[in-house]
DNA sequence: TCTATTTGACCTAC
DNA sequence: GTAGGTCAAATAGA
């Protein structure tokens, strides 16, 4: 696919805030009706295939999904901050001098980076526990970022306030979810996790992010096969490697796949990343509760 | 057995 | 004294 420039106005600054909003609506919208089209290409060549039928089935409309509610957020009137918006401190301030940057997200974990929860406090005066985490390379490179999510709204979707303290010193690349943009057949998108890596993020990968890493590309093939009209690998029986039938268990450094950019494995919304969302290819999209939200709450 | 999450206890700033 | 932030033992899942 040929990269192309996002948006016609990209680049210039002397676009004002409205223009731009409507750049945003206009594209989305765009891109919203090019889902629906694709969804009715795919569903027609696939019809009868099955399981093949049933995962184009379910991508599509998430990702129709996921257009509708940045729409619906984009176009609301009363819509929520921008995601930078620097939210009154609920908490206290402890006077130092450490970098904290706080923003609103409908999907805190979207971030590009991984982390560990290591606590979860009910706050006072909120409705929503406040949950902790760590730079998943917080021991092994010393890094001292935490970040801590709070739900602050009920809404569809659901808003988080999320926190980031200190900065990261680990040099791991952060993801860039604004490159699935460019759709499937770009070689760094990562299906799996609904984000994209960097070129050279593979050589960061340890013994365990390579069977992961092997393991999404084989998804990722298979889906490119799937939408393009063939079985997925292995799906003949003749492959090693079968198409991820369901998730193993919980896999919390790799998480399993945001496919509509929901909270939780990882992280996907338009400007961020990971933890909890474990995506089944064969039916279901299923959330984790680490953010302190039942899963019957969440929005799908 | 290993790894990640949960949760009560503890520490510290206000 | 209260509340936010972190630690670490207990627990759960693969």
């Amino acid at each position: 696919m040929q990269t192309q420039p996002r948006f016609a106005v990209s680049g210039s600054s002397s676009v004002s805030a409205d223009e731009r909003e409507a750049v945003v609506i206009r594209e989305l919208a765009r891109g919203h009706e090019l889902t629906e089209q694709l969804r009715a290409e795919a569903l027609s060549a696939l019809r009868g295939q099955g399981q093949a039928e049933a995962t184009a089935a379910l991508i599509l409309q998430e990702m129709s999904r996921a257009f509708t509610v940045c729409l619906s957020i984009m176009s609301s009137p009363d819509r929520a901050p921008p995601p930078e918006m620097p939210e009154p401190s609920a908490g206290r301030n402890r006077g130092d001098s450490i970098p904290r940057k706080e923003k609103l997200t409908s999907s805190p974990h979207f971030d590009g980076h991984q982390w560990r929860k290591y606590g979860q406090k009910r706050i006072t005066n909120t409705n929503f526990p406040r949950c902790y985490y760590k730079c998943i390379y917080h021991r092994e490179r010393n890094c001292p970022v935490t970040k801590q999510v709070q739900q602050r709204s009920n809404g569809d979707p659901p808003m988080y306030a999320v926190t980031y303290v200190n900065e990261h010193t680990c040099d791991t690349p952060a993801w860039e979810p604004e490159a699935v943009v460019y759709g499937a057949t770009n070689p760094l998108l990562d299906l799996s996790s609904g984000l994209t890596r960097q070129p050279d993020a593979r050589a960061l990968l340890d013994e365990r992010g390579i069977k992961e890493e092997h393991e999404r590309q084989v998804l990722v093939s298979s889906l490119a096969c799937v939408l393009g009209g063939q079985s997925p690998p292995g799906s003949s029986g003749g492959g090693d490697v079968a198409l991820v039938q369901e998730p193993q268990g919980r896999t919390r450094d790799a998480p399993a796949v945001s496919v509509a950019g929901a909270p939780e494995l990882p992280p996907l919304d338009a400007d961020d990343g990971l933890d909890v969302m474990d995506y089944d290819v064969t039916g279901a999209l299923c959330f984790g509760d680490s953010y302190g939200l039942p899963v019957h709450d969440l929005p799908f």
